[in-house]
DNA sequence: GCAATTTTTGACCGTTTGGACAAACGTTAG
DNA sequence: CTAACGTTTGTCCAAACGGTCAAAAATTGC
């Protein structure tokens, strides 16, 4: 008994596997699921669509492996959240890498964006379970907090919500908030911006 | 000459037109533009597809006549925003309204946040030129109420956006604040604790 | 080198979709 | 009644779509 007994999935399998959910991510993040087509998504991993399909047994499992995977990294930062670390640095980092993913992962945003959209058909008992437990566990962080007088006062849900919001809108609304900034103030210094009006915001 | 040289369109017909577009935006909010079909949006409107393409020529058309009418009561709020004004009424104000709008609005929050996700390919040139003006002039009055030290020294662009995405929020992902607050504290008091939070945070 | 296995592809299928069209229907004015 | 006009519908079509399948091609194990 050297090895487990599912040696399944080679090196190649894997590989092109992840070939394939790069190409989707691109792909559904710019259309959502209904707009993008098994074609684009073969196209772009540079592949044909029933050679795709050997991979990915449907459209549908693709983007749910996708948005599977997304939601390990999308709640990472929130778990981060220590309660015996100092409260200002604690909200200061989590902004810190939320607008880092925003910065470095637009397309996971988007994709999250759009599932949440449509009405998060697939992952509504996640939101209900998962994330709602995790973010009402960090609520009480930010109650006690608040009560030991090391945080102004605040509504932990709507401010965990706001913080969200903000971050995200960096990645979801890119398109618009480039127009708006102009090309001068329009480029990749932006999200340092951001990030210091966000931590003024939220902890001034 | 008692009548202009136009009387075309009957009132039937502007009946008929409100009629789709209404049942379009419930549909093209639910599904984006790619996942409605048209067949969806003229069941919703009580007629036959080819009824229907018989008040608009394409699902394009459809599309566009909406989100052009979106657009005017989308920058009202933010037009009202009075230099004159108390800058702290003024801002309150304006939170309140955006609030209201996520909260009797939501359909077309979401037609409109689809179309920024998608690359915001009907409405580009309207954010980089009415829209990008109308801001930098509200910054600029945002930049004056600061120096006369009547407002918290902030990034009026910055500023803006975070009004835009926190309130926003509460209409596009609005499945999500329900998952995570719960059936007790999802009811319909959100979008008053989330106004009053709102203006804390912006304000306080 | 060769058989077994994995990977890739061209051709194909049923369904859905946006849209066209002519015929039918209804309404109104004379 | 009827001609003219606006409205509605059944039928049809070509393209796009998700997905299948058998066979070819490449790879692997021996």
């Amino acid at each position: 008994m050297d090895k487990p007994t599912k040696p399944r999935s080679t090196r190649i399998q894997r590989e092109k596997r992840e070939l394939i959910l790069e190409a989707a991510l691109e792909v559904f993040a710019q259309h959502g699921f209904r707009g993008a087509t098994i074609d684009q998504i073969a196209e772009a991993a540079g592949m044909s669509k029933p050679n795709l399909l050997y991979y990915f047994k449907s459209k549908e499992a693709i983007f749910v492996t996708l948005i599977d995977r997304l939601m390990e990294a999308w709640l990472a930062p929130l778990r981060e959240m220590d309660a015996d670390g100092d409260p200002i640095t604690e909200i200061r980092s989590y902004i810190r890498r939320k607008i880092e993913m925003a910065r470095d992962f637009p397309r996971e945003s988007r994709l999250f964006a759009n599932e949440i959209l449509q009405g998060a058909p697939r992952i509504l008992p996640l939101l209900e379970g998962e994330l709602k437990e995790l973010v009402d566990e960090k609520a009480e962080i930010i109650r006690q907090w608040i009560r030991q007088g090391r945080l102004k006062k605040t509504d932990p849900h709507h401010f965990i919500f706001a913080i969200w919001a903000t971050t995200q809108h960096y990645a979801d609304f890119d398109v618009q908030v480039r127009a708006v900034l102009g090309p001068d103030k329009g480029g990749e210094g932006r999200f340092e911006d951001a990030a210091a009006f966000l931590e003024r915001l939220f902890l001034g």
